[in-house]
DNA sequence: CTCATTAATCGTAAAATTGCAATAATACTA
DNA sequence: TAGTATTATTGCAATTTTACGATTAATGAG
């Protein structure tokens, strides 16, 4: 009927599910890059930079925020975002976790 | 609209992204972790374990295999599924990069 | 206080996702 | 060939996602 039945999965598969459905869009990947590499935090930049209107940003920029994967201050006029270092170290451990559990050994089909 | 725009985004964030995107729902991810635990693959097991319907379960592995994630060879009468090596890997490596790509070193925020 | 700048929110439309029952296709078995 | 088991496909409904224009806060400048 078109919602995900999350209760008859674990808590780690809904939560890694859901940190990864946070950067599975292109958008929210360039954004999340972007504030990486000014670690200087930015805010309306992207709007300027990725071709996206600012109310579509904002949106990326809650979801984003909603995730926990980052995180906002007020700065001035502006809002400055940077990335929430527990999440981020969160998402790498239980990915890695997942994606390392497997070993190309044996041929199978 | 309701559709992302992808030509406005790179390559590698379009692949990252619809990579992410397949893994993104507990149920794929049960659905791997289980191909990964047997390494001899599974087919219809599935539908035993997990609690979905028979053609739930099959629109999800076709979404898997749509993505690359998964190749599925015919056994008899049901078909096993088993991990694509390369693009496992490919998302292995490209997702490290991504995460990788963010040291918590200078506070911002 | 008024104005400009910046960001969030609201409302809306189009499209995609999720899930399932019903049906079709495929391949083995007797 | 008829029957059975397994998987894929189709069709549908509910929900979510994506995107944007318009509007609404919120803050600093003059």
């Amino acid at each position: 009927m078109g919602l995900t039945r999350s209760e008859i999965f674990t808590e780690e598969q809904n939560l890694l599910a859901s940190l990864l459905k946070a950067v599975a869009h292109p958008a929210r990947i360039a954004i999340l890059q972007r504030i990486i590499l000014s670690n200087t935090c930015i805010c309306g930049d992207l709007v300027g930079e990725l071709g996206l209107a600012q109310a579509t940003i904002s949106q990326h920029l809650k979801e984003l925020k909603s995730a926990g994967l980052i995180q906002g201050t007020i700065e001035g006029v502006s809002v400055c975002y940077c990335i929430n270092p527990k999440v981020w170290k969160l998402l790498e451990n239980r990915l890695g976790e997942f994606l390392g559990s497997y070993k190309g050994a044996t041929e199978c089909c």
